[in-house]
DNA sequence: GCGACACTACACCGTGCAGTGTAGAAGAGC
DNA sequence: GCTCTTCTACACTGCACGGTGTAGTGTCGC
């Protein structure tokens, strides 16, 4: 089938818009909800633009989750240089890290939105699960770091890829469970209470 | 407004048979893609019976995410004796614990199925996020369970519901993330492997 | 046999939405 | 000025679905 042929290539910045557009609403409405008239409004573009540009809804739709997943990784490295880059105090720094993650998943909203969205259309878009390999892209970019900081002798890790994926859990897990992946509104207090605590647990689990 | 009046008390058989196709129907499809047909079909039963049980695709939808979130905060009870019942080994019942919790996670489908209904629909539904505190009542009775574990000297438990929600998420996390909440078939050896490596976590930090 | 009730089958309405076709405005390059 | 491309505005099709109304078919108690 002739896919991208009939695409028009357009401009960035209006492809940018659309993008932009389609994920606040399908992250506010969800898939089937969404409809692709209110996000040619939100864009501030025509229906048939949107037609001409993406194909289709569910093409828009793996367009928007992917693009917006890429740039959250690619964010997640900038957090992970400014909390994690030169560590003397572990526990601080760890601490630092885990309130800046927590915060970032349960108030930007965008990174858990983009999960919840995930999480609940996985099923109807397959493609969406094999071509975002989960966080694996964040989560190694962590046990590096992780890593590291265990040959500075600031850490036991064995498994830096377990470690990363069990500092996260400790992390988010608590923020997620009460603020249902972003739909509730948590205060920064609990964030920052909730996030140490699970630093607390990696480093009873995983300090010397 | 005369919310129940009109409604129809039904036969219990029925009332049950609706719910068990709407769960499967919305489960597999999501609340907006599900339609009212599709599930009367599974039902086996007419469209017109569910309206006069119901009232409407709403009511149903919130009764049977509520009443499927009950039945396994119970059956969750019956999952803790069975595992913490009486404990000498601790490591050995909590490895069982957490492998028993996290293939019921992720492999009946069910619960984590249910979860991932709501995360979706927690923003259109708000009356799902305070009827159903989080996993309070599963969460409150391993802390309890935990929390005799402690006094008996097996564990280090200061905090028994935080411990009860670390261990909760150690467990299920890296499951979750897996599978994608029930999305993704995992086979039995694996999950076994990362509950009993979360498992193994929890015990470093809260061994004696 | 009879009335009351539960239920089904089915037709039907209104609406919202994906997707298309098209005419014309607005510019860009020549 | 002319033409070619991009985009909008808008009308329109087809369809799926929530919800309702109703006629008719059991079925149960009497």
């Amino acid at each position: 089938m002739p896919d991208t042929t009939a695409l028009r290539p357009g401009s960035p910045a209006k492809r940018a818009a659309i993008i932009r557009a389609a994920l606040e609403v399908f992250v506010r409405e969800g898939y089937a909800r969404a409809s692709v008239d209110a996000i040619a409004e939100a864009a501030g573009v025509s229906k048939r633009t949107i037609y001409d540009y993406y194909g289709g809804k569910e093409t828009l739709f793996l367009s928007a989750v992917r693009e917006t997943a890429a740039a959250q990784a690619a964010a997640f490295g900038g957090l992970l240089d400014r909390t994690l880059g030169e560590v003397t105090d572990v526990a601080a720094a760890l601490t630092a890290f885990g309130r800046a993650f927590a915060t970032e998943m349960a108030r930007s909203a965008e990174r858990a939105a983009v999960m919840r969205l995930v999480i609940a259309e996985a099923s109807h878009f397959p493609d969406l699960i094999h071509a975002e390999p989960r966080d694996r892209p964040v989560q190694s970019a962590l046990a590096a770091r992780l890593a590291e900081l265990g040959e500075q002798g600031l850490l036991e890790i064995d498994d830096p890829l377990e470690a990363a994926e069990f500092l996260g859990v400790l992390v988010t897990g608590p923020v997620n469970n009460r603020s249902w992946y972003g739909t509730v509104h948590l205060d920064q207090e609990e964030i920052d209470r909730l996030a140490a605590a699970g630093v607390r647990v990696f480093l009873r689990a995983y300090g010397r």
